[in-house]
DNA sequence: TAAATATTTCCACTATCATCGAAATATAGA
DNA sequence: TCTATATTTCGATGATAGTGGAAATATTTA
């Protein structure tokens, strides 16, 4: 129906607790089947597709249709914002289990926020970088340096095709476990995929939490400062 | 999973149309009585005493009683600010009649924002004070100068006082209408009071729009070179 | 073509919950 | 003590909406 998402509409839709489990389970930024969800969200596959279909209208969701697969994803990183701002509101998760608590302890770790990184990784590697001189903290994004710009080429990172995305280039998004700041928007992302494929950090199955590598921890290291 | 924070148990609670109205009506920062709220939020007595109940169980809205009458507030900042970002995120209020539309303006005007000022003067005294070097803008708050302690008690306020208060002395908070930041916090608070005090602003009834007096005006000119 | 899988649509059931009348409780004032 | 007022508790009602069984649709694979 409409293009542009009714915010108001999200935040009603949100209160739900089945469509919350689903939207929650896409903040990892991946693309999830209807199946998936429905698991993810304990109810039965109709109910997911109910709920699914609500939050395609309402904008909140995109799907791509693969075979007869229906792939789901939160429909732009705003809406990922809203939903990041909500959990950092929303009471602490109970822990019931020693499972629990130390799935917990990974994703508050490291865990990616739609297609960037979040966590106390997320929160260190930003905060590394701004105390390099690389990225300079503004009112609601990271301003790269010259020095940075240096620093983002060695890395593997093409600055100036970065910002010609259309999208915005560096927000300073707000982490609900570490109460900070960390780098998103386009550069936030660019700098999870190279990490991604540089092999340092692993997504883990089944949640958005991402596993630091060997490798990682001493890349962290030597390029940001961080021990692991 | 459920390793998230439930956000669907504080959404879903402001996500009705009751409960939102009570709680707007609260977002003045003052205390009301069970049945002003009913009446402002146009449900019976009874109604509002169901949903503030879930309120004050939600930790939403605290409660005094006083004789024959229970006052309700906002519990806290948060959720003043939480209110304030749902409300920064609702589609702005059609206005169907002239009388809708002034008090829009007022609203956007001046208003008070849970304790303290907010709108068109909140934003523009904060301003005016970073301007003039009595307060240097940080991440999440603003830090009084030396030349601002002197200000500050040339216009009453003991900030020594204020610092001792068990709430964070002076935050950034974001303001909806403005999207900019104004001064919150227990100095925030303070100001405002005094404010109220000297009579520069008046409270208007029924809405949390305050009305800048003659006095008001000529007052912010001169100390705030602030043309109203 | 047939079988299996993924997902949706249709439909009926049921639980939830906002609502409000009636009655109970609490307090102030006369 | 009696009355008026403020508020809550109880109970009933009605509407909304989440749920899942059954069946339909679509697609892959054998």
């Amino acid at each position: 129906m409409s293009v542009n998402p009714n915010i108001a509409e999200v935040v009603s839709l949100m209160g739900e607790s089945s469509r919350a489990a689903i939207l929650t389970s896409l903040m990892d930024g991946r693309f999830h089947t209807a199946g998936e969800l429905a698991y993810m969200a304990a109810i039965k596959p109709q109910t997911a597709s109910f709920h699914l279909a609500k939050l395609v209208e309402a904008g909140c969701v995109i799907v791509e249709k693969h075979g007869r697969f229906r792939y789901y994803q939160l429909a732009n990183q705003e809406i990922a914002n809203i939903l990041e701002t909500l959990l950092s509101v929303a009471p602490p998760p109970r822990v019931n289990s020693l499972m629990q608590s130390s799935q917990l302890k990974a994703i508050r770790n490291a865990r990616t926020c739609y297609d960037h990184l979040a966590g106390s990784l997320g929160v260190g590697l930003t905060e590394s970088m701004v105390g390099a001189g690389y990225l300079e903290k503004e009112e609601k994004e990271f301003k790269v340096t010259s020095k940075g710009e240096q620093f983002f080429a060695d890395f593997g990172i093409d600055i100036a095709a970065v910002r010609k995305k259309r999208r915005s280039f560096s927000r300073a998004c707000l982490d609900w476990s570490e109460r900070h700041h960390h780098l998103a928007g386009a550069l936030g992302e660019e700098l999870a995929t190279r990490l991604f494929e540089l092999e340092w950090i692993v997504r883990l199955p089944k949640t958005r939490a991402v596993k630091i590598t060997e490798k990682g921890r001493l890349g962290f290291r030597e390029y940001f400062h961080l021990s692991i």
